[in-house]
DNA sequence: AAGAATTCCTACTATTTTAGTAGGGATTAA
DNA sequence: TTAATCCCTACTAAAATAGTAGGAATTCTT
């Protein structure tokens, strides 16, 4: 799983959907104001969130995004994949030649790493997006 | 807190030392062949984790490194943090002008990255370098 | 004393990832 | 018909990561 700015602001455009819900869809100009994040950089991640059945989404004037599901049943984790993609912290396959190659040299820290990923994994299932109103 | 390949090598080489310890110094050679990865790159993580208390050098023929502790008093963390510097998983601050700037509109999600942080820092801080034998 | 093995230290570079910009097309409400 | 909006793709700039290079200093062995 990566954390990256791109995933903050998908938690924290999600957040401010949920919170400032009025009955309509929200544009993301309104969104970009209030978060202050560039509106182009939201219609991308909006996509991916739309891709992923977190948002539903109406064309056209007045138009925007609406969620898809009540808050209370859309975890952080399925925020963070949805603009993320990626699952593991460190991908030992990738670097096939050096480090970890999970052959003859065996990683010792192969475990290790995964049980991280359940642990961070684990956290972000937890949560959802209706709790971050507690929390900020 | 930073995951990357550095802090997997370092944790990955500390692991090593730990378990081919022999009585005198071990080599950057030897783990260089053992785990495959580059000599260059093993002497500037081991700078680091001498300079962070966390293994003892030898130099000259014969030279090499030991533990500085017994492995059951390493944590993971140390190793991490040795090499990786960084404390924290998403710097708010950073990005003072997107995003969140902790000051008007308040970043809503912010304290939940500092939950996230108290968490893997948590998972750091409870496995000792001891314990990867039983990983591994 | 010489040579080999090693740590020590700094600087550089290539690659990858992330963050963000740009521009135009499609759709819909007023 | 116009303005507001979503939709989509491609490009670019900046930052971080991973790794290389080269040489100096130290110590053991012969």
């Amino acid at each position: 799983m990566k954390l990256t700015n791109k995933g903050r602001y998908a938690v924290m455009a999600m957040a401010d959907l949920a919170s400032n819900a009025k009955g309509g869809p929200i544009s993301l100009t309104e969104i970009s104001l209030r978060q202050n994040i560039s509106l182009a950089y939201l219609e991308q991640i909006f996509l991916k969130l739309k891709n992923n059945k977190l948002v539903r989404s109406s064309r056209g004037a007045n138009g925007g995004y609406v969620l898809e599901k009540p808050a209370s049943e859309i975890k952080l984790s399925n925020i963070i994949y949805a603009v993320d993609e990626e699952v593991k912290t460190l991908n030992c396959k990738k670097n096939s030649k050096r480090g970890c190659n999970n052959k003859s040299t065996k990683c010792i820290t192969h475990n290790l790493w995964d049980q991280l990923d359940q642990h961070i994994i684990g956290f972000f299932e937890k949560v959802k997006l209706q709790d971050l109103a507690k929390l900020g």
